[in-house]
DNA sequence: AGTGATATGGACGCACCGTCCGTTTCGCCG
DNA sequence: CGGCGAAACGGACGGTGCGTCCATATCACT
């Protein structure tokens, strides 16, 4: 790859910005390619060649968001960072997730990306990073563990608890926490290591 | 309803026997609404009299099904029904759904009824069940929890476990069961009643 | 400026959806 | 037993969105 052509960042720019707007106002799963292609005022060959599908506009746009998070969670303060016990971490993280979801949720909701959720990289790092935690606190079979532990966190899940039972934020939030806390807090541990 | 007229019983027996055929050998995702009319012998239209999507009719396969586990919920012998601990149950209803989803996923996965599968009278079910033993177990917030320890079962997880990262069933129930036991648990409440 | 590689755009073929309406079948009633 | 209204049927139809194809335009390097 000697560089991308100046004109063909320009459209890139131009489709990224012209879906933004789009799944913002109408949703991810109610824009056509097509759509984005008129939106953004190219063709649909020349949308093909930089994104397969609408799930790999959502993951681009998607991922400067989760970036940010993935930053914090390598090297930020704790409890998000290192530094404080799994089960902080966890909760910690999970905070995080619900907040990244009530902002951003509306990009992968309803879409393919739900079915493809798996495969995008970011759900690798949130994978990585639950599988150190449960690692650090000595939890059996960790890599079976990790995904039982993802799954309260996906997309669809958190809009079922949103808008069809009207949970708040803090509540979920609160119950993801104490679900954090009695998985990975071993009582028998000592608490003041 | 004064009773369904002999010859729609008929074709809806028909369009449910074909439906099971097509989804058993080319998965729900990939049979169109045309393929189950013309395998079923009735036209379009009599299809969508009856069911108006392929999450429909897969709901009314799985129906059968599930009223098996829901009997034995209610009404079976421990730890499946009532008699055991909270944290057996929920241990023993995970099981269930996994060896529910290993016989009968295929109808499920990849069809909009993922999407829908909260709406599921199933799902309802599931739910009530499980927010039971959190109740006997003295959990807060249950009614958030629920959600949170249902999502570990939804069919896309079991999926991925089993297709993707190539975990055995026995391995998942292992882990949901030890999940369980961690979120039931209470470890300073005496075992002997 | 010339030139080959690369990118573009919109038309095209395809598949499926969900509906519409003329025709057929049912089952009751005289 | 035959007629009749209601209910069910079936396949054609219009519409939508997908993904591809290729003639044309644009770029970057010499």
């Amino acid at each position: 790859m000697v560089a991308e052509r100046a004109d063909a960042a320009r459209n890139r720019r131009r489709v990224l910005a012209a879906a933004a707007a789009l799944f913002a106002e109408h949703g991810a799963a109610n824009v056509s390619m097509e759509q984005i292609a008129a939106e953004a005022g190219v063709g649909k060959a020349t949308l093909y060649r930089r994104f397969p599908d609408r799930a790999a506009i959502a993951v681009a746009l998607l991922d400067e968001h989760e970036r940010a998070l993935q930053d914090e969670l390598i090297s930020g303060a704790p409890p998000l960072g290192p530094g404080a016990a799994p089960a902080e971490r966890l909760a910690a993280f999970y905070a995080a997730m619900v907040d990244l979801l009530e902002q951003h949720g509306h990009l992968v909701l309803g879409a393919e990306v739900g079915h493809r959720r798996f495969d995008v990289g970011a759900y690798q790092f949130w994978r990585t990073h639950v599988l150190t935690l449960l690692r650090d606190a000595h939890v059996e079979r960790p890599e079976v563990m990790v995904e039982l532990l993802l799954a309260p966190v996906a997309p669809e899940v958190h809009r079922h608890q949103r808008e069809a039972l009207h949970h708040t934020a803090e509540r979920v939030k609160a119950a993801l926490a104490e679900l954090a806390h009695r998985v990975l807090d071993r009582p028998e541990t000592d608490k003041g290591t």
